[in-house]
DNA sequence: TACTATTTATAAGA
DNA sequence: CTCTTATAAATAGTC
């Protein structure tokens, strides 16, 4: 920090090495730490153009986020990416971009990565609508031609009712889901159109 | 820090206020900030008691998360949560541009393009794949099935009626208001980072 | 919220 | 990756 005056202050004492402290610092302690973390992962953001997700649920359970390009994207990038590690563990899914680590530069180059970025998230929004329709399909192959939560609600028991009643918030999500890959989709197919006419990159 | 010697080391350097770094000091950097924000990120656990995850994505898309107690758990409560989206948001439009155009940006044209063709014809299998599970679905359903929530309503209960429809309404609402953030996202042309707090606990 | 004394994080270099 | 060092940044305690 910047320091202009002196002022005989005590400044930061010595270090609570950790633990809990008094709830009357709690609060405080909490917002000033939770400020500091957002900042040091927005400005790894800025640094390393990296994505970034965060959620932090405070002591009185209020969900707090952080996310760069956006919270759920990451997650859901996250959720979908096959990671049989533990945590503070680093797994690894090598993308086709790791290739692309290369020295050379080209004007372009900026019109080119924004369509590979484009073309990443339409490959990831099939790869997850196949496994959903993987899915789909396995589920169907049952003892019945239908899943059981399509059929009518009359014909379910209670325990089917139930959790019928816990995944709607599922559905919701998957719903929204569903038009975002949409919209994903039909905006890279608009920018790749404007590419695929040439011949040459 | 304890500093015990004196030698005329350069130290920490001036701020690179943000931006990007060159690629040599590209990987030592996030390695470095990332470590340290995961740390940040423990002393916050242990100091406050809360639960936080982290999801980093490096800039070989290689995916770093940190979670206390568990990366999933606190996941999976985050997206059940109703989201309060009109929170206190900033949005960094440039971030992905600046992304774009530093990180990836010294990958030569060519490697860049061989990644996208790799890219496009992944993206074409999984099309295709999804097209074919799209049709198994639906010649396995036939004439007489259809997704649950069109079945006639008055195979349904009473109460089951009342909790699809106040479900429904809410999939309605934040369906449209997902679909105009998207929009007006699309618009801009810009992807925006999310920063969501509650000020209440 | 602001300020300050200190502690902690980290950019470069070896 | 590890270690060192000088310096930038975060923050505990206080008002």
């Amino acid at each position: 920090m910047v320091m202009m005056k002196k002022k005989p202050g005590q400044g930061r004492q010595k270090i609570p090495i950790a633990k809990i402290a008094k709830r009357s610092n709690l609060q405080v302690t909490f917002c000033k730490r939770r400020s500091g973390l957002f900042k040091k992962a927005s400005e790894l953001c800025t640094v390393c153009g990296v994505e970034i997700a965060i959620v932090v649920f405070s002591p009185a359970n209020k969900p707090f986020s952080f996310g760069h390009p956006h919270v759920e994207s990451i997650l859901d990038r996250f959720l979908c990416t096959p990671k049989p590690s533990t945590d503070s563990d680093f797994t690894s899914q090598q993308l086709l971009v790791d290739q692309a680590q290369g020295y050379m530069s080209d004007s372009g180059v900026h019109e080119l990565n924004m369509v590979l970025i484009q073309t990443q998230k339409h490959l990831e929004a099939e790869k997850k609508r196949g496994q959903e329709l993987d899915e789909m399909s396995k589920a169907g192959q049952g003892s019945s031609r239908r899943c059981w939560w399509e059929n009518p609600i009359d014909e379910m028991g209670l325990h089917e009712i139930q959790i019928l009643k816990a995944a709607m918030k599922e559905v919701k999500k998957n719903v929204i889901e569903q038009v975002n890959k949409i919209l994903k989709i039909q905006s890279c197919a608009a920018i790749n159109s404007q590419y695929h006419s040439s011949d040459e990159w």
